[in-house]
RNA sequence: GGUCCCGUGGUGUAGCGGCCAAACAUGCGGCCCUGUCAAGGCCGAGAUCGCGGGUUCGAAUCCCGUCGGGACCG
């Protein structure tokens, strides 16, 4: 069963990795793909016509944050979020789930929901499946998610627990959706348990969302634990339905996701690393510009790169623009990087379609592995 | 000519007898960052406290001289 507005086909497949078209009624997502992160409604430092510009379709955004500020209420009355950052293409929003994670100082969880004091000025709220779900249809986002508890992925004792309440908590989520146009993902939880990512991969794929998405990971376990965890829900979840790696991540971690079956990156890295001035090129190479062995250097930053940064200016004036605090840089560097994430997902999709994944892998860890070495060499 | 003030890492300052082989800011060098609270976080190098002498158990800190900078009076 599809929900009504959006839909997912595939359109090839190579081993595990799937390509594919996922509708919305703002636009096509081509898979696999790669979301910039916007928590509040802008992907900082960068206009929407940039990120269109750079081939990004599909943008996340935020409940938590949106919810306290400016309100989910006014962006409805305005219009919702598509038209208030005035962003055509699609949206997903995040559940506030993980927020109620990473901001754990302030939080208590039970069983109906979580209550937590705003970061911003202290005030007391509460989330629940329902309140999540209301927020997100105010939002109008295209693809919402289910309100889950991301627990530390070594805990055994409280995965069990989380897991099972996340598994209820989706089923609330689904109960509570009133717009059927959006398109509702459920999430995995259990750590890096085989069984309990087992548990919830069947429980949820029983309750028939339109997508799924891996939660608890990259939030500190290995990544042979977290490689493990995606082939185990690769082989429960339903081929026909798109799978979101929630949080991933880097040039590496997506290679590595595709071959393993997901349809869906995001992450914040990109546009995180550029306002704290660092730069990765295609091989997932991380570059500190703000190094003096950069302040005369007249290349670009990835000399294979087509992004407008990397077509104009060169590492030596970057790196001035970062000494000088001029604030250009961090849009300069985040076109950079988001366009090596945008322009890897491409490339994957299209050696999907082409069946020449295999090689195309081989060459991007062999390469990898090339400037690792010379890393370590130049020490 | 006289009186007074100042002289501490690259820069600006704090310390004004023992807790100071010296602190803070900035700058400099480097590392980190994975469903964004955070244009952020962490680490490091760098001054024997203008110079010389003295007082004292002990001086960046007190005294004398000297050099340099500045203020005011004549």
């Amino acid at each position: 069963m599809l929900t009504p507005g959006s839909s997912f086909q595939l359109l090839g497949r190579h081993g595990r990795a799937r390509t594919g078209i996922f509708t919305t009624s703002h636009g096509d997502i081509r898979t696999p793909v790669f979301a910039p992160v916007g928590t509040q409604a802008t992907v900082k430092s960068v206009t929407p016509e940039q990120l269109a510009e750079l081939g990004a379709t599909l943008v996340l955004s935020n409940t938590y944050h949106l919810y306290l500020r400016p309100g989910d209420e006014l962006i409805r009355d305005l219009g919702g979020i598509h038209k208030f950052m005035s962003w055509p293409g699609p949206v997903l929003t995040d559940s506030g789930g993980f927020q109620v994670f990473s901001l754990a100082e302030n939080r208590r969880v039970d069983e109906d929901g979580v209550t937590f004091k705003s970061h911003i000025d202290g005030s007391t709220h509460r989330l629940t499946p329902e309140k999540s779900i209301a927020i997100q249809e105010n939002l109008g986002a295209d693809i919402i998610m289910a309100f889950d508890e991301c627990a530390q992925p070594y805990d055994r004792a409280y995965n069990e627990q989380a897991v099972n309440r996340t598994h209820r908590w989706a089923e609330r989520c689904l109960q509570a959706q009133t717009h059927p146009e959006q398109a509702l993902f459920g999430i995995l939880q259990g750590g890096i348990f085989p069984d309990l990512r087992e548990h919830s991969a069947r429980f949820l794929a029983g309750l028939d969302f339109p997508g799924y998405a891996v939660g608890g990971l990259s939030v500190g376990e290995t990544k042979e634990e977290m490689h493990s965890v995606l082939e185990l829900v690769d082989g429960i979840l339903p081929d026909e339905k798109p799978r979101y790696l929630m949080g991933v991540g880097t040039p590496e971690d997506l290679v590595n996701g595709v071959l393993r079956g997901v349809d869906i990156f995001d992450c914040v890295l990109p546009t995180r690393l550029a306002r704290h001035n660092a730069v990765i090129t295609r091989h997932g190479r991380r570059l500190n510009l703000v190094n003096a062995s950069f302040a005369r250097d007249p290349g670009p930053i990835d000399e294979q790169c087509q992004c407008y940064t990397c077509r104009n200016f060169s590492r030596a004036y970057l790196r001035h623009l970062i000494i000088s605090k001029e604030m250009l840089s961090a849009t300069l560097l985040s076109l950079h990087n988001l366009q090596t994430l945008l322009q890897l997902a491409s490339e994957l999709q299209q050696c999907i379609l082409e069946g020449t994944l295999d090689r195309y892998v081989q060459d991007f860890f062999t390469q990898r592995e090339q400037w690792v070495e010379q890393a370590e060499e130049s020490r």
